[in-house]
Formats: C-alpha cells, structure tokens, sequence
DNA sequence: CAGTGAGCGAGCTTCCGCTTGACTT
C-alpha cells in the first residue's frame, strides 16, 4: 500500500524524484501522453462542436493498468507532468483516464530536478488548469483536422500514402524555396584587390602587412586600371586605430541549438544527437534534453563557478541568467547541461563523450567572463588613387570564455579573422610593396539547408517543438519529400591580375564551387506536393499560420476564447477548401513540356508518374489506332523542373542493342544501380570509363567474359544431392546458399571440406530463414 | 536487383507532441 504515489512522464526523472522523496512515496512514469484521438472517423465529432474521441493506445494500455491499481490504493496521487501545455493535458488525461478522486488528487510542478525544487513543488500543489488543458486540445484537433482532410486530397490529386500536415508541409515549402531561389540565382563577379606591403618589425626583420582594398570593381578593365596606377605609387600609412572590443559567449543549449551544434562540430545528425543525448539522460549524466528553456539551477551556476575558479581562477568566473528568445518557447525544463558540472569527463561510447564534453563546455563557457579584445585598423593612402587600403587584426587581451568554447557558424567559408597580428606601424610611415592582386570573386548563391539549419529555421518561426525537431527531419524525408545527399560541385575559371615588381600578369585559374555535403534536397514529389498545397491551401502554408494559432491557443489558456469555438472558425473556411478542390482540382503530376522530338515530331514531356518521374514522347490519345506514347524513367540527378529536352531525348536511346554474342542480343541500358549489359538473362554492370551510349560489342564482350570469370570463382561447390545447396563465395567469404537464403559458416570451418550433412546441420542450426519482410521504399 | 507508365476498383494510407524500447541493417 501506497501513501503517495507521483506520477511524471519519463521514467528516468522518476528514478531521481523517488531518491529526493524517501520511503512515503512511489514515483511512477506515464511515459508521455497515455491517450490520443482514435483513428476511426477523425476521432472528432464535427458535428456535434467537435467533441473528441480519446482511446488509450495499446502500447500504453499496461502502463495505464498499473498506474490505475497503484492510484486506487494511495491516499494521495501527485500529478507531476511538465509544467508546459502538453504535460497539463497529460495530467487532466491521467485524471480522467485512471479516474482519480479530486480530493486525493494534487498538481504540482518543478522546472528543475533538484530536491529543493521537488519539496517546494510537495509544499505548494494546486489544480489542474482546464484552460490551458483545452488549448492543448484545440492543438491537437487542428493538427488532426489539417492531417487527415487534406491527406486524402493528395491521394486522390497527387498519389496514395502522401502526407500534409501544419508542420510537415511548410518545412518541406522551406526547402523547395530554397532550391528554387538557388536556381534562378545569378552569380555575378567582382574583383577584390589585395595589398601585401612589407614592413620592418623591431629587429629589423620584414614582416608582411595583408590589407583589402575599400572597394571592388565590376569589370576586369576596372580592376587592371586600378593595377596600372599601382605601378608608380607610393603608399603611405594614414591612420591607425586601436579599439577596445568584447565578446560573450552563447547560452547553455536548448534541444535546437545542441543540435546545430552536434551537427557543425561532431557531424552529428539530427536523430543521431537524440539518440546520443537520451543515452546519457538515462544515464544521468546530462539533464533532459528535450527543452526550450536557456535556464539553468541556482545549484548548477554555483557548481559552474566553483569549477571555473578551481580550474581557470576567479577572473574568469561570471556567472549569468540568459533568457529565452526563441517564439513560443513554454520553458518547462532547464537548459541541456551536464547533471554535475564539475564532472568534465565522463565514461561511455565516444560518441557519448564528444557529446557530453561539447554540453560541459558550453555550460561551462556560459558563466565565464567576456573575452577581451584588441581590434586595430590601418588605413593606407594610395598617392595615385582615391582608395584605400584597410589592414585589420584582432588581439585577444583576455581570452576569458574563449578557453573552453567558441559557437560555430553555418557560414563554412567564413573568414577566419582575428588571431592576425599586425606589425608595429606609425602613422605617414611609407610602406613597401611587395604585391597586389585582383581576384575575380563570385557572389554566393543562398546555402541548402542542412537537418541542423532546418531545424534553426524552424525554431524561428516558431514550428515543431523540442520532442519533434529530429522527427519531422525523417518523416519529410520518409514520405520522400526530401532527400539528403552530397553532390558534386562545378568548376569555373577565375581571373586574377597580380602587379609584382612594376609589372602586371593576368592568369586565369579554376575553381571548384557548389560542393554539397549532407544537404537537404527536394525531389520532384516534393515540389509537385507543395505546389499543389500552396495553390489549394494557401491559409494552412502561410509560414505565420503557427503563429497565428499559436496566439489563439494562448487566448484559450488564458480563458479569453472558447477552445471548440476556435475550431469552428478555423474549420468552416478550411473544410470549404477542401470540398472545393477534391471538385475542381485537377489532378497533379508536374507536368512540363519541354519541346519537340525532331525525329518523330512529337511531343516531349516529362511528370510524375506511378513509378517516379519519366519522360515521355508523344501523348495519350482516345482515338483508335492511335500511337501510345513512349516512356522513359528519369535517372537520379534528373530532375522535372531542371532536365532540358537533349538530355530527356538522351534517355529514349537506351536500352540499345549493341550486337550478337553467341548467338543472343547484348543490350546496354541505365538500371537503378548504374549503367549496364544484359546478356542472356545476366546482367552485367559496366565501369565507370565506359558510356553505355557508346559502348562497342568487343568491349561488352570482354565484361561478359570478366563477370563470367569471377562468377565462376563465386561457386565453391554445389552438390549433387539437392542442386540448391550451393557453397558460394561471397563478398564477406565463403557462405551456404540454399533455396534463395543465405547461411553464415560456423567459425573454423573449412569450406571446401564441408559435406552435405555438415551443410543441412547448418540450416538446421540457424535460425529459421526469415520471410522477406520486405521494408516499404518511400 | 536491373523495369513498370493499366485495369475490376478491395482496403489501406494520413496529423502533431509527449514518452521509450523493440525491431532490423
């Protein structure tokens, strides 16, 4: 029997609160939400002011049972969720569902998992607040009502299994924005002119001094013009200036910024930092990572502080409160931070401890002081020119936070300024040259988004919370909305002009640009999807329409606005949106016309199709007799919005039949695994020197003949028992095929002495072949 | 594993936010 029984939502905050709260109370999980609308019909009565019907999920039906016989018995149930919306609906759901008696039952809330925050939380309890209860529940219907009307808009208009949602869809509007605006961007050139001027240090050493001419010039004429005044000119030192400056350092992390910052320092992804981050939760090693809030304990900041002085000294310790920025945060947690900051390492995985030693410093860093710095200017006259040359560098008086962390930016080519220290120089000094050169530089298209920069943008806009951040990266990308891939980067020529002792050489230089490392990508669904969405549903993509909702929610928690009316104003001119479309909507599939096939003189176009998206020539027609249209599946790295009618054209030449082998055709086409020869039923993939367009007969003939040869190698042995037990070599070594399922050989044995006894015991030993579950593609 | 581009029209798909495991590769 139970005096009192607490329940929170993870059960590894359970585990600490029951250490703080001695042997009177039993501390239970609920594990998150223990109920949800049913997926029948809505699980919302539309008609009748949208009354909303909860179920208890199956997974949580047990969870549910023990709580439900523990609350029975206690004389006291302490309601202990997140003092945010969800964890208040968490407590009314639980209320409800475990059917709890008002007068045995208390709400109470800690933002911190301390044992004064917990005892204080015991010491002033208070009711559940149904306001703010009922904007979680106007949350979830909208969401609900949005999801699952215009979903089977996109069924019936696009293709089965797509998905919209408030969330998902203007995140995947994010990206196909930004592909676009990349594509139309245009790059123009400038070229930037750099000095390098010689300088006498103390010891009579030449130091060089590096200064960035105050402009650029458009054309290379421009930029050679300034060149040739260079030539007989005299440069002199004009002024210097020497200019105090701090920096401070960033807040501790919230689950966003952990992210980006798992993500540019560790190359972590978005799922792969959750994942590591719950391990050390669990292991309570960090606080939760889960949250919006910058806060941090009055026990961790003293904690901070007395390693920061027993580790750097007193000058560096400074502690600070930061407070949220970020829209809509509902500040329910503390800050991810370490649960003893003084522990600066930590046993585990590596990858646990790059994670934890990255939240140690950066909590650390947040209570250090600012960072000194030194910034000094040069500026330097050109007697023949108006312009100037500006020398820059920055010194660092007092490294402070700096020790421990610096945040990094998204900007990969940022420059690094600072560290360059800059020769003694006097004003009206006359100044060396030694050289100067005028590079063409390229304006910067906009940059992809990343997982981490998504997730940034996001956060900004106030869409997503902390617990969704990492899913909303795999459902667009599940639902094949969005990819993320490398991609190879272009070259282009850039011209330089450089003036070195009295003469002036042009060279032209290549470079590479527009690499993609883990970019996030739109594919052609993606772009079809959101522009369908955007022309039928414009009020549900608005980048405001979070927002928006948001500040209604707010009204409903503060008792200004009734939660079912909110609904039904919201639903009525939505629902309207829906009916309009499924009626005069066409169907979409992307469809662009990209010319004329001179051979046939046909049309050539590419969309959607049940597959993916293909070419095709020609068009479907009713009448009889009619030719049907050719097809052709676009290859990877095509794309409907980008291919040009050559390149759709080029896709109609394969499969090409190159010749006769032993008396059988020899085809050549592109396969989902890369170009290749078909041959008598095998297939065999061509290397990456051979273009399957031009590729002869003989040099087929010599990868049949290559594929035949190592494949002859691949059989060990087949036995003549039963012609399916074969012993193969494989990639990996030898292994046991039999009736399409592969075995793995017991270690030590020899493959070339097993016997066909031997081989049934393995099959038999192994375990039973499993069906081929075969995984959902997309 | 390497090609499909329709048809009888069954029965299914889908949202966001809270939480962990239970799964395979």
């Amino acid at each position: 029997m139970v005096k009192n029984l607490v329940i929170v939502e993870s059960p590894a905050k359970a585990k600490t609160i029951e250490k703080f709260l001695g042997k009177d109370f039993v501390v239970k999980s609920s594990f998150g939400h223990i109920r949800d609308l049913d997926k029948k019909d809505f699980g919302i009565d539309i008609e009748n002011n949208f009354q909303p019907n909860y179920i208890v999920s199956t997974d949580k039906k047990a969870v549910v049972k023990e709580l439900k016989s523990l609350a029975k018995d206690a004389e006291m149930v302490w309601l202990a969720s997140d003092e945010d919306r969800e964890g208040e609906a968490i407590a009314w759901h639980l209320m409800e569902t475990l059917e709890l008696d008002p007068q045995k039952t208390k709400r109470i809330v800690f933002h911190e998992i301390t044992k004064n925050a917990i005892l204080e939380a015991i010491n002033h309890p208070r009711q559940i607040n149904k306001q703010v209860v009922d904007a979680q529940q106007a949350r979830r219907i909208l969401d609900r009502l949005v999801g699952f009307e215009v979903s089977p808009v996109l069924w019936k208009k696009v293709k089965p299994q797509l998905s919209a949602g408030r969330v998902q869809s203007v995140a995947v509007r994010l990206i196909v924005e930004r592909e676009r605006e990349i594509h139309q961007f245009e790059s123009t050139s400038a070229y930037r002119v750099t000095g390098f001027f010689l300088v006498k240090d103390e010891n009579g050493k030449f130091a060089e001094l590096k200064a960035e001419l105050n402009q650029r010039f458009d054309t290379r004429d421009k930029a050679k013009a300034f060149l040739d005044r260079c030539t007989s000119a005299s440069f002199r030192v004009e002024d210097v200036t020497t200019k105090p400056a701090k920096r401070s350092p960033a807040p501790p992390f919230t689950t966003s910024t952990l992210q980006q910052e798992a993500s540019r320092k560790l190359s972590f992804s978005v799922s792969q930092t959750m994942s590591v981050a719950q391990k050390l939760y669990e292991a309570g090693k960090i606080t939760y990572m889960r949250t919006d809030s910058v806060n941090l304990s009055s026990l961790a900041i003293h904690t901070a502080k007395a390693k920061i002085v027993e580790l750097f000294g007193e000058d560096y310790a400074k502690t600070r409160q930061y407070k949220t920025s970020s829209k809509g945060a509902q500040e329910a947690h503390e800050a991810i931070r370490p649960t003893y900051m003084d522990q600066e390492n930590i046993s585990g995985t590596k990858q646990e401890q790059r994670l934890y030693d990255l939240i140690w410093k950066r909590s650390i860093a947040s209570q250090m002081s600012d960072a000194l710095l030194e910034k000094t200017n040069i500026t330097i006259q050109v007697s023949t020119a108006p312009e100037k040359f500006i020398a820059s560098g920055e010194v660092i008086k007092f490294e402070g936070f700096l020790k421990v962390y610096l945040e990094s930016t998204d900007d990969d080519d940022e420059q690094p300024n600072g560290e360059s220290l800059l020769p003694p120089i006097q004003v009206n000094q006359l100044l060396d040259l030694n050289q100067i050169v005028a590079a063409q530089r390229f304006s910067q298209r906009p940059a992809r988004y990343t997982e981490a920069s998504l997730v940034k943008k996001l956060e900004e806009q106030g869409i997503g919370r902390p617990s969704t951040y990492a899913p909303i990266i795999t459902t667009i990308q599940n639902r094949g909305y969005v990819v993320k891939e490398d991609r190879a980067g272009f070259e282009r020529e850039f011209t330089t002009l450089t003036l070195h002792s009295g003469k002036i050489v042009e060279k032209v230089n290549l470079e590479n640009y527009g690499y993609e490392k883990s970019k996030l990508f739109p594919t052609d669904i993606g772009m079809v999807v959101t522009d369908f969405l955007l022309k039928n549903f414009n009020p549900v993509m608005d980048y405001n329409f979070t927002a928006n909702v948001e500040e209604q929610f707010d009204f409903i928690a503060e008792g200004k606005e009734e939660w079912s009316r909110m609904i039904g104003d919201f639903y009525k001119p939505f629902h309207q949106l829906v009916e309009q479309t499924l009626q005069i909507s066409e169907k979409a599939n992307g469809e662009r016309i990209l010319g004329i096939d001179p051979a046939s003189g046909k049309q050539v176009s590419v969309k959607i199709g049940r597959f993916g998206p293909l070419a095709q020539i020609g068009e479907t027609s009713d009448e009889e007799g009619a030719d049907k249209p050719t097809f052709a599946s676009l290859q990877s790295g095509m794309h409907i919005e980008t291919i040009t009618l050559d390149e759709a054209l080029k896709l109609f030449k394969l499969p090409r039949e190159v010749g006769e082998y032993e008396s059988k055709k020899v085809t050549v086409a592109i396969g989902r695994f890369g170009p290749y020869i078909r041959h008598d039923n095998k297939f065999v993939s061509l290397e990456k020197s051979d273009d399957p367009y031009t590729i002869i007969l003989s040099r087929a003939i010599e990868l049949i003949e290559a594929k035949r040869e190592k494949d002859s190698k691949a059989v060990i042995r087949v036995f003549d028992e039963d012609p399916d037990m074969k012993l193969l070599n494989g990639r990996w070594g030898p292994y046991l095929s039999y009736q399409k399922n592969n075995y793995k050989l017991p270690k030590n044995s020899q493959a070339e002495s097993l016997t066909y006894a031997d081989c049934q015991k393995i099959i038999e030993a192994g375990n039973s072949p499993k069906k081929a579950t075969r995984k959902k593609k997309k």
